[in-house]
DNA sequence: GGTCATTCTTGAACACGTTCAACTCACCCA
DNA sequence: TGGGTGAGTTGAACGTGTTCAAGAATGACC
């Protein structure tokens, strides 16, 4: 009830231009009771952020069902995260910094994004099992980790994409996949095998960590 | 003067934990007058942004004169960084999220970043130039400015860093350049070389707009 | 029904970053 | 000398996220 009264006004006033006062308001409660269910204005975030993941994991679903090469597969999930994410993407930059603090409970790389970063990275687990695509036996185990990471690395372009309807994270997307198929069909050769195996190493070395 | 008063107080009780009151009182001033020479308590970083960048591109000088083949100077180039940076790891955790704000001037994607991200661009233009490596034609123009990126990548990591004395991320940079140099290296072979001219299309495509 | 503990709810109060109308001061020109 | 201009300086005041002591409401047990 809180929440979806935040999730209004974050909409229509922006996540700065929203005060707690108003949410309260909105909802029907007093400041302190807000408080009481969320320990902060970061915190109403967090339901919102849940609820997109789950949108995306269901979007992504329709896609690995329709398509079986990897590169279809891949792009589609992406794209599906771009169609899920537009509608929130004027004020995703404004609470993105607060994602980016390395205290926040919101930061995809805290503890308490565990469970959402597994999620997620299981997600391009699909990605990668239902794909017709012959993949380097060591990459294998680290391939959807790394796509996670692929993810985020554009999430952060989208971030800073002012371009109409984010018409160039679109273009990069369209662009980019083409090229990580062709990577991971490359990472099998014998003379590129040699490399791929250490870039695994220190990956899989930094996660045991 | 109060850009140092600032710098002291941030150093010892972090950047939430002081005040623009402190630092006014620190400088000897008031709160007002703080703000009349910086518009914001942001704004007092970027002096400090800029230091560190100075620093570093001093420090990175004695390693490129030292220094003459491809991966010792890249190497050493980042622990350079590693090295200036290391007594304000503390802090700079605090104030990334205020970086990562697409609003914010601080970003390293903003505009008001422009001359320190090229400032920073042309010292891997040094490291790239002065080395002794053979670099694919087409991905010459284009590697300054992606060991700027790999850069920001190593950055993001050192501020999520919790190991003691970074130590995680000294590791990764010593593991991590041996396999950029054999990446840019692999750039030159005849099956490698479509794709990297593809991915250099992509960047330069994308940097162009 | 009465008593108690727990959960929920309140709004005033706090500390913060930031703004602004008012003021001081230095300097110049007639 | 007088006055005017603009840069420098002040601290009270504003709106914000957040806290907290105090009070309601609820429900379990006798």
């Amino acid at each position: 009830m809180i929440a979806d009264a935040a999730m209004r006004l974050f909409r229509r006033d922006g996540y700065d231009g929203t005060t707690m006062r108003a949410i309260a308001t909105e909802a029907g409660v007093s400041v302190g009771n807000a408080y009481y269910y969320f320990s902060s204005k970061e915190h109403l975030i967090q339901a919102f952020y849940d609820g997109m993941q789950v949108e995306h994991a269901d979007a992504a679903v329709a896609v690995l069902a329709r398509e079986k090469d990897f590169e279809p597969r891949l792009r589609g999930v992406l794209e599906a995260w771009l169609d899920v994410a537009a509608p929130n993407h004027e004020f995703a930059g404004q609470f993105f910094k607060n994602a980016a603090d390395p205290e926040s409970p919101l930061s995809p790389f805290s503890d308490e994004s565990t469970p959402a970063r597994a999620a997620s990275t299981e997600l391009y687990r699909r990605v990668v099992d239902g794909a017709d695509i012959k993949i380097a036996p060591g990459l294998r185990a680290e391939l959807p980790g790394l796509l996670w990471l692929l993810q985020m690395g554009f999430v952060l372009f989208w971030v800073y994409d002012k371009s109409p309807d984010q018409a160039r994270t679109r273009a990069l997307v369209t662009q980019g996949t083409p090229i990580v198929d062709r990577l991971v069909r490359l990472a099998r050769l014998p003379v590129v095998r040699g490399i791929v195996d250490d870039l695994v190493k220190v990956v899989a070395g930094l996660r045991s960590e």
